[in-house]
DNA sequence: GCCGTTCGTCGAAGCGCTTCGAAGGGATTC
DNA sequence: GAATCCCTTCGAAGCGCTTCGACGAACGGC
């Protein structure tokens, strides 16, 4: 059972190897006829064309890397919607998806594109001072990046707009009235990891908070219950009257609402939480809570679509930020 | 700055172009001082093999597919894990992996195979009635499963023995002297979907509890806090002086601490828990669970390997079972 | 009725690599 | 000194596909 390959079926066509290479390309115009009979061989064959043969003749491969931080720590369930996400949408432009790891580091990146293997690159977690962009800036192959270096000029990032996220929260706990209002965010390495994404949520709150003229506060946490239990305890103490809280740390947003329970505040009596979280963690948490999403979907969907584009000798934004929506729940009022 | 060809360096090297490849592939004796001359040519010029030339010169791509089931609901940390040790093993043999959902189905994979973009295959989570199982025997490209189908005859499959982890864990709570112990487990539609992993465990769970004479029950379990709470509620009153508890359900493991806590047992004092889980999450929970972990690592790189050695042609067990590790903690007593 | 077009198709030249058979040149053997 | 052998290296033939230039036929304009 040899495989089958396009002279096969332009022989069981009756048609020259070219013809059949632009019927199945739409490279050229073919006669309706034609057309059908090289369909209907390729059909009776269950040809498949040989994506090396193709990746050679053509120089692209219809490959593209994705290289995501495989390193325990990250928020999994986003990496995860975010990589289906991607999958998806290459599939929908003929795309396959190479999956890389961030420590195959630049000579990683450099070796998949200069063997042609993919056509362009994805890499998400990018962090401020991150050796890869580099190397990035020099590669002819396109990449579009899921967060944002220190300078990305040149570059093309694409990410949900943390800054805004952050000041949707505070907007949304200062229109309820409340007047002193806190954020538990994520564990202090993640902010000195330099990802900007913690940062940027911080800074968008403060400005927020501030332009209401609201008493605001901040704290990492860790994620187990304990640490969540005592920060949430110190915040407590240390800022009698506080009656708003942001949470920006997944894992911690269950133990949040354990922590609160046990120190006596009712939510959302006592306390109005928000969550910068996926939906289907706030939908589960109970009460259910306010929160801002996360939109993984949309940012690996408009990823690779910036890619596609660039692919095709488009010019694309340097930035795009995704905007962040609120969802109000139960735990607000 | 076309890129470089193994013409460019067969010039650069004054060899002809056969001698270059032999050079890197060794499939020749080549003489120390040529290999030399040919490797510092390869440095000096950057180069990098075209993997589609390569491919379709030598029929093999040097990628293997890794087909995840990226819907929600999975143990993503697992997931994540294994993933990662694919990518890992793979690229210590040299190949690179190429990431599919399982929603493309049987003709996402006949269409990577027929291509020959890829020379093997690894699907995770299969199911016991999977539909892509008859095409995986009928393809001419090897593949590894994890987890395993109603017949495995004529595949490779590759799992943690789950049988004998729900054995440990009765083994564990019988040798501690408890007498009447529980399985919480998986949501019942884990159950439903015939996974096999989950009945397995059961079924040594169970029978290990036989042959001990301790009493035994079990139940499925949703993931929700208060589901969670609501099942081991049920437990603890329909069955007085149960002192043992496994829980194989990774999410529902803090809930079963927080509702064990709030409805006044003490653990271990009142109940002993062993979990089935990863280590990280065991030793997150307070009290440090005791527990039978799942080794993803160890699941990827040894479905690599016997990836690799049928691509070898080489002969490979249809079934290996990993073994797993009670990890003592501070749950049990 | 002749010429310039357009349309549909063909043939051939690569793309960059692997691999097979063979050639050149000692070294060894009788 | 001719015959044999082994060790290195070379040249050329593909692998299956895309793409470019060209060609014949049908067509319309004058």
């Amino acid at each position: 059972m040899r495989t089958v390959t396009i002279a096969d079926v332009a022989k069981h066509a009756g048609v020259a190897v070219s013809t059949v290479s632009y019927v199945l390309s739409g490279k050229r115009a073919i006669s309706a006829t034609t057309r059908q009979r090289v369909l209907d061989s390729v059909r009776a064959l269950g040809y498949h064309p040989n994506a090396g043969a193709r990746a050679l003749a053509s120089k692209r491969a219809n490959v593209i890397a994705l290289v995501l931080p495989l390193r325990a720590g990250m928020n999994l369930p986003v990496l995860m919607q975010f990589a289906t996400s991607v999958v998806t949408t290459a599939r929908q432009y003929d795309h396959d998806v190479l999956l890389m790891t961030a420590d195959e580091g630049p000579d990683g990146l450099h070796r998949v594109a200069a063997s042609a293997l993919v056509d362009g690159l994805l890499l998400m977690d990018v962090e401020i001072h991150d050796a890869r962009v580099p190397l990035l800036r020099e590669l002819v192959e396109p990449s579009v990046l899921i967060g944002f270096p220190a300078d990305p000029a040149g570059l093309t990032c694409v990410d949900l707009d943390f800054a805004r996220a952050g000041a949707l929260c505070a907007d949304h706990l200062a229109d309820l009235g409340h007047r002193r209002i806190a954020l538990l965010g994520a564990p202090s390495v993640v902010y000195e990891r330099g990802t900007g994404f913690a940062e940027r949520t911080l800074a968008g709150f403060t400005e927020a908070a501030r332009r209401h003229g609201v008493e605001a506060w901040a704290r990492p946490c860790e994620e187990s219950f304990d640490e969540v239990h005592a920060t949430v305890k110190v915040l407590l103490d240390e800022h009698p009257g506080l009656s708003g809280l942001v949470v920006h740390n997944e894992a911690a947003v269950g133990h949040v609402l354990a922590a609160l329970r046990m120190l006596g505040r009712r939510v959302p009596g006592d306390m109005s939480v928000v969550a910068i979280c996926p939906d289907d963690v706030a939908e589960r948490a109970s009460p259910a809570l306010t929160s801002v999403l996360i939109p993984a979907e949309d940012v690996g969907r408009q990823a690779v679509r910036l890619l596609m584009a660039k692919l095709d000798g488009q010019a694309v934004p340097e930035s795009t930020l995704l905007e962040p929506r609120l969802t109000v729940r139960d735990s607000t009022a």
